[in-house]
DNA sequence: CTGAAAGCGCTAACAT
DNA sequence: ATGTTAGCGCTTTCAG
């Protein structure tokens, strides 16, 4: 690997004059400059990260925690979505992506430890168990952090509307002629508290009381849990007239039920998503479901932390908002 | 952050000292030794991988190439589950994972210089076009490489077996009375090729001689190509009974134009996916379509380049054919 | 058994 | 305008 002295004995120049001329910056003679950076793209130069990280306490690199215990946080569509966009939005802003474990050879160390011995700049953490303490511990160490819908108090995060994309569906369901609305929700989290409290206020906005056997948990990205959900509130005597899921792929898990019975979509039930996978608008009926922008979603993280990074005074820890939209497909019946 | 030297100071050894305790080896005294790592625990002592790194030349660090020019590589559930074992096995081995792009900074790095400027020790190498130069570059570098889905000679490879895959697929379909056989095939990568004279072979096999109007042309994930395959297909004389479609989202573009035409699954026409998304299941009918064992091939592809990478001489380059299954749904109907 | 010292490749203050 | 030099934190001969 040529390197900045190869480079220096070359040109018959210092290394400091090398590492100016790369850098551009400085007082060099700019045809020295001209005439070293010229010999170094000929050369072949390629910078060595880990050298300068060394003496800048910079890598460049940004972490990212994407970790669940059924080790499927990337088999999520919407988290691999916001992956794909984090680095894309990163590498745009000449920083890497590195994932953080908490492995370290055969042994074990904190998110923290890890991301410490990795070098870097920051991490960006979703889709784990955020109330972890190692999460908590690398949330409130020194090293820069935005959380992906979840927030802590002080700390910058980017969260997906769910509070929006609840009121957006029963608005729409009410509009439609609903008002047996029934509610499965995932597992206890954030983003499910808000979005049960949601759906209890834009009900009530509504003028309609929810009964509380209209509301079952279930927990996300499980079909077979919401198809059991399904079950139940489907052998109520007063049936909803439409049901809501925690997302896209356990709705499947309540169509497969629904169908059993012999019911219609949405002639005899309808239902609502929540998610917006690639395929709901592929599958017939095409699904009604609340679009989250993971696209967004990514590039705000991304964005916001190199912005903390970057320019640590000027930042101030925030939590940005990202609105998704409404995708009327055909699982919903406007009755009356 | 507490180093070495911090610990020698504590311990009132040399930092040498230090650094053979913390490596167990060498012939310290094991009383010395298990003092100063107890003093390193409780100082909370975490190495720095780059300055070992500048020591050492390993880094412990994979990187990968998941690019695609739509820059979806990781929006398909096949790509991200692989990218996701490979992880989990990686990490599993004490190794991190990190992107390799062409950026850096503001300018452009090829594949390999990124990869030398990361320093990590191998890349693994999948979804992205293996006739790009920097692709070449990389793989013909010094830096150990493993690809999946493409062999390069004399380089390691990971390959989902899709000349098995098609060939169970046309015998099952042989096999439940189908002969007039429609295959839509992707682009023209070694992939398509390979399942392509697996799909001639196996009909030939058969006894079956493929029309040339039962082969089309469309391109991976893009459900309104093959639609309109699907539609070309459908508006033949000679009908095929059934269509094989280059992946399961593709499948349902075509299961779009099959309803159009008024046309009953699998009763009026059958159809065969690729891939076996998790949906597969859920999908009513259940779909009918070859499971790659995309979880195997991320497994594998990290195993082999970590021998590569730690047993250079005793690691021969080859090629990883990874099995898949048949995973038969209500798709393809039974007939005569 | 332990320590001194060199140096991995780079940057940045400080000379000149 | 250019060069000297001192490290960043770590590993690893080589001496003692």
């Amino acid at each position: 690997m040529v390197k900045i002295k190869d480079i220096a004995e070359r040109c018959g120049v210092s290394i400091a004059s090398v590492s100016k001329a790369l850098h551009g910056t400085s007082d060099l003679n700019p045809n020295t400059a001209e005439y070293i950076r010229n010999v170094a793209r000929e050369m072949g130069y390629i910078p060595n990260a880990s050298a300068r990280l060394l003496k800048t306490n910079r890598s460049y690199n940004i972490g990212v925690l994407f970790v669940d215990d059924t080790s499927s946080g990337l088999e999520h569509e919407y988290f691999s979505s916001i992956l794909n966009s984090i680095k894309d939005e990163s590498e745009k802003q000449g920083y890497d992506i590195t994932f953080i474990s908490h492995h370290f050879g055969k042994d074990h160390l904190s998110f923290f430890e890890h991301a410490k011995y990795r070098n870097v700049d920051g991490v960006i953490i979703a889709s784990v168990d955020f109330k972890d303490p190692e999460v908590i511990e690398l949330i409130e160490s020194d090293i820069p952090t935005v959380t992906i819908d979840y927030v802590f108090d002080g700390k910058s995060s980017v969260i997906s509307d769910n509070i929006q994309g609840v009121r957006e569906i029963v608005n729409y369901l009410v509009q439609c002629g609903h008002r047996k609305i029934a509610f499965i929700t995932g597992e206890d989290t954030s983003v499910t508290r808000n979005r049960i409290t949601s759906f209890y206020k834009t009900c009530e906005a509504n003028g309609i009381t929810v009964r509380d056997n209209y509301v079952k948990r279930a927990r996300y990205h499980l079909p077979k849990e919401s198809g059991i959900a399904t079950r139940e509130l489907l052998a109520l005597d007063d049936r909803p007239t439409v049901i809501m899921y925690p997302d896209d792929y356990s709705l499947l898990g309540g169509i497969t039920e629904i169908e059993k019975e012999g019911l219609l979509i949405p002639d005899d039930i309808s239902i609502v998503g929540y998610d917006g996978i690639k395929l709901s608008r592929l599958l017939r009926p095409e699904l009604t479901t609340f679009v989250q922008n993971s696209t967004e979603i990514g590039v705000q993280a991304a964005k916001k932390l190199i912005e903390i990074i970057e320019q640590p005074k000027l930042s101030f820890s925030e939590s940005i908002p990202i609105l998704g939209h409404l995708q009327k497909g055909k699982t919903v019946k406007e009755i009356k």
